[in-house]
DNA sequence: CGGCAAATTGACTCCACTCAAAGGAGGTGG
DNA sequence: CCACCTCCTTTGAGTGGAGTCAATTTGCCG
């Protein structure tokens, strides 16, 4: 389990569950759908959210093909979502940290396109799409925050467009992942991975044995410090150096 | 000129220019903002669209950082949308066709991420992005093809991901482009590239030179026969064996 | 301790890039 | 109308980075 990515931003019960916390007094807070909305508006959208029991390592929120009738918000843990090919093959799209959201792009089908499946324990909050286009219809708060996010996962996905050598884009990798805890309240210099090498060479189209030797380079030239999944960046002017001729620095 | 992009799609008046057409007769119908939406509705959709003069050949729609204000759709031509990193160089991250949306990666953030330039005599309708939010809160037909746009992109993006051989990607390049224009009505064997090499092997991530070996390739087995920008698809089956491996099909 | 999976490291191969040069197409001006 | 110029495209030769295959090490868990 991944200890950065689950204790601290919600409150747990003694027994590990997450509790049943109101969105007004999640921790998220400004990460999540309720961003612009007043008291009032955060009680309304509530209504929509379900809750389920925590995700086990492994466990899916929803398969590629299944019809499409909810998102997702991840509340704690790590999300992998992929696409199969026809030979069977997976294609990592993307790991989503809580307050990020899941099955966006499944809302013009009407069937899921991708899977998503928990890597560690995790927490999400799912929400029926069309009430809840149909709830923003009156909230122009809501309506807002829902463009923002998709326009924000569309300016996402072109950044990474930008694909050059496997150590820019192993970089930039560790540079998202650590501007992203760091704003959810992490340390940005230190964190876990909740996913295994072979994920995140398929995420960044390499062989993971070309993460490892990238890796392994990195590491020898004193940028960073790796153990096994354990993150320390020690350098990380001279990681942007590496990563700066890409910029996916505005996301 | 693009005379496949041009032509058909939308009335010309005897100067050339496009007529001032209303969106309820625009040729591009169901692809377009107004598909769910009842006569009554589309003429408030109306007071929104600036249709403005027909761009020339490289001239831009908007440049990355320029303040955000207006989405656009383009109505006629082929406009090339993409990112310059910090060195100065291009990343071209796609070309849109008549009825795509321009811009929703900008929604999120007050300014243009990406800039967009027109390939050819390219023809848009802009529209400001603020005022069809707002009435898409009170016109949920127009709420829903909004979302629908945007989840669209996004799996289009996610689609993307899938990068393999040169081969592959090329095939799939041809397929979309195929798929796309017999959308439109024209012939899905026969096609125009509004594009010059150096932008195809931009967005596919390969040197130009590539792309030109790619297509010779082609050429002598069959698959296609390419005179400069004029393509014609000889052996679609055979195209989708060599793009099969990858599952960007249901865009 | 043993068994298993993940991760690392090495050796070799191959695909795509770079550099370089030669054809074409289209536009401009004389 | 043609010559010239420029840009796009094609083709060739050589190089390098990432993939593949294979062996080893490391950590985990029963």
């Amino acid at each position: 389990m991944n200890e950065a990515c689950g204790a601290k931003l919600t409150p747990m019960q003694p027994d590990g569950r997450p509790a049943r916390i109101s969105c007004s007094r999640c921790s998220l807070g400004e990460l999540c759908l309720p961003r612009r909305l007043a008291a009032e508006e955060i009680s309304r959208l509530e209504t929509l959210v379900d809750r389920s029991r925590p995700l086990h390592a492994g466990e899916h929120i929803y398969i590629a093909g299944a019809p499409f009738s909810t998102i997702a918000v991840v509340r704690v843990g790590c999300i992998k979502s992929y696409l199969v090919n026809e030979a069977g093959e997976e294609q990592v799209l993307d790991f989503h940290l809580p307050g990020e959201i899941i099955g966006l792009d499944a809302i013009h089908g009407g069937a899921y396109l991708s899977s998503a499946v928990s890597l560690d324990t995790s927490a999400i909050c799912q929400l029926n799409f069309a009430q809840l286009s149909n709830l923003a219809g009156s909230m122009s708060g809501l309506l807002e925050e829902l463009f923002d996010v998709m326009s924000h996962r569309i300016a996402n996905l072109e950044q990474t467009f930008c694909n050059s050598s496997a150590e820019q884009r192993f970089a930039l990798f560790l540079e998202s992942l650590s501007r992203r805890y760091s704003r959810r309240g992490y340390s940005a210099r230190e964190f876990t991975l909740a996913m295994p090498r072979r994920d995140i060479a398929n995420y960044l189209n390499l062989a993971s044995e070309t993460v490892s030797r990238v890796i392994s380079r990195m590491n020898d030239q004193g940028l960073i410090e790796v153990k096994r999944r354990q993150v320390r960046i020690l350098d990380a002017d001279a990681l942007h150096d590496i990563s700066r001729h890409c910029d996916a620095s505005m996301i």
